[in-house]
RNA sequence: GGUAGGAUGGUCUAGAUUGGUAAGAUUUUUGCUUCGGGAGUAAAGGAUCCAGGGUUCAAAUCCCUGUCCUGCCA
């Protein structure tokens, strides 16, 4: 069997699985564990994400940076949480050839400790302020046996941006720039519903004052953590020596904030949120291949029917400019299994012709989202395709929205909290704290709910509860608790 | 960490109880007939059966060691 044997909904495991292989999107027999390689169809989207994430960092006054992939240890050494934090994780380089170097090499698993270094022999005055700049690459992390493809790898892709301000005020605008940021591309280009949280100060990215980061509400009450912005403040700026002249002609410590949005775990994520029983679903402006024809013939009628579709694939190319089309001529394989085929593979569009449609002077549509075939007449075609390429993304999104409210469970005792999780709800409580004095309440309800404490809220909250929902101390805070892949 | 399985053509699996010519499906290549929702047929190609050692006339199969994978429990 080519298509995918499991419903997505009963097996999700074994649905993602098989359709990363099914799809020709990855690779998991490279024999290197934990380190994948992505074929064709999966890196076209790919490429296609970094450039639009990038256009829109450059808009927002952002410049590329290539930089180096590996980061000496003494580097690594200066931020006391940022090594701890990231030092079980991070794979050395220890020898050039046969002689073992004098001082190891990390190979980079984000790159803050690379970036500052230079930042603080190019950064001279506040003149050089705002200082924005995002390096695209892959990073390294020695995860445990728990690798999942996109997901979770060893080595993954993303962007990074970093950013120094002159006060400790632009920076905050700035993580809010990032969040916004995060919409517009999430939400907006690839259809994955988000909800920004500040996470609980056990769970922050090593070195930061403040982390905020997305968590994509997947249909299954799971969340998955998707980019995070980090306010590192001066924590990083003082070791590094990031430092400016000021106004006054006063030396001053700058104020950075770092942005990670790792694509290829978003690629996951809009994979596994939009795909249904029958394989992939993509974005209009991502699928590699937009528009395919199929032409349906007989012996008798193939010299006929191919040269209509050829004509065909030419006016669409004409009149559909941005898009790829592709004709499938393969003679030897039957319509049927071209149509499994292209369906498995996300192709938003696909026009049949066959020889009623030629006598009709018409084709068949067949819609990816809603599977609905209907005929359109070939004066109508280029309105049809150009409305329907400008609606696809939006129904796609109209599809998978998600009502967070809705999805939202209140609950006031730790048994409440297990019960709504049980009914895949995300919970919604009161908590002592999050600053470190709550984590132990946080590490109770990992256990005895196996759920996280995603964190409160950025956007306004209008949940307020007396007491926590652990310890029964006065609430600080509203937190939400969910369970995530 | 504990525990139970597993490793055989590109892929999935049989073969093990009872040691004896490595098997099937699928994939790939080619020919002919097909083609409006996963085509049929004929042929060809493809595995030192995870690694190393032992027992034996003979090992995919039995024994030992190692490596890697998977499930379940903490």
């Amino acid at each position: 069997m080519k298509g995918i044997s499991v419903k997505k909904n009963e097996d999700f495991s074994q649905w993602y699985t098989e359709l990363i292989q099914k799809a020709e999107l990855a690779d998991i027999r490279y024999n290197v564990r934990g380190l994948v390689p992505y074929r064709a169809w999966a890196s076209i989207t790919i490429r296609k994400m970094y450039r639009v994430y990038e256009e829109t960092l450059e808009r927002k006054g952002h410049l590329p940076l290539i930089m180096p992939t590996l980061i000496p240890e003494s580097n690594f050494m200066l931020e006391a949480k940022h090594v701890e934090g990231f030092s079980p994780r991070v794979f050395w380089v220890t020898h050039g050839g046969d002689k073992e170097l004098e001082e190891r090499l990390a190979l980079r698993p984000t790159s803050e400790t690379a970036l500052y270094q230079m930042y603080s022999l190019w950064i001279r005055s506040y003149n050089d302020l705002p200082f924005k700049r995002y390096v695209s690459g892959q990073v390294f992390r020695y995860e445990g046996a728990d690798t999942r493809v996109f997901f979770r790898a060893r080595e993954f892709h993303w962007i990074e941006s970093h950013d120094v301000f002159a006060t400790e005020e632009e920076a905050k605008q700035q993580v809010i720039e990032d969040m916004e940021t995060t919409y517009e591309m999430l939400q907006d280009e690839f259809a994955i519903p988000i909800i920004f949280f500040q996470r609980p100060e056990w769970d922050k990215f090593p070195g930061a004052v403040h982390t905020y980061a997305a968590d994509a509400l997947m249909d299954s009450g799971k969340v998955l953590q998707l980019p995070s912005t980090h306010l590192l403040g001066q924590n990083f700026s003082i070791p590094f020596d990031v430092k400016f002249i000021d106004e006054n002609n006063d030396e001053q410590y700058g104020y950075i904030t770092c942005y990670g949005p790792a694509i290829s775990r978003i690629y996951g994520a809009m994979i596994a949120l939009l795909g249904d029983d029958n394989g992939l679903v993509l974005p209009w402006d991502l699928a590699p291949i937009q528009v395919v024809v199929i032409p349906i013939y007989r012996s008798a009628t193939k010299d006929e029917v191919l040269e209509k579709a050829r004509e065909l694939e030419t006016a669409l190319k004409k009149y559909m400019k941005e898009t790829t089309i592709k004709l499938d001529d393969r003679d030897y394989v039957s319509p049927g299994e071209k149509f499994n085929e292209w369906e498995l593979k996300g192709v938003p569009l696909r026009i049949e012709i066959g020889p009623k449609d030629i006598q009709n002077e018409q084709v068949v549509v067949v819609n990816r989202i809603s599977g609905n075939k209907e005929s359109v007449k070939l004066v109508d075609l280029k309105n049809y395709t150009s409305s329907y390429a400008s609606n696809f993304t939006k129904e796609l999104k109209k599809k998978h929205s998600i009502q967070f409210e809705a999805q939202v469970q209140l609950a006031q005792t730790v048994d409440e909290v297990k019960k709504a999780i049980g009914e895949n709800k995300i919970v919604c409580s009161g908590f002592c704290s999050i600053d470190l004095d709550g984590e132990s309440c946080a590490e109770l309800i990992e256990k005895e709910v196996k759920a996280f404490v995603r964190g409160k809220r950025v956007d306004t909250e209008k949940h307020k509860f007396e007491k926590c929902v652990v310890c029964g101390k006065p609430a600080k805070e509203t937190i939400y608790i969910a369970r995530s892949y």
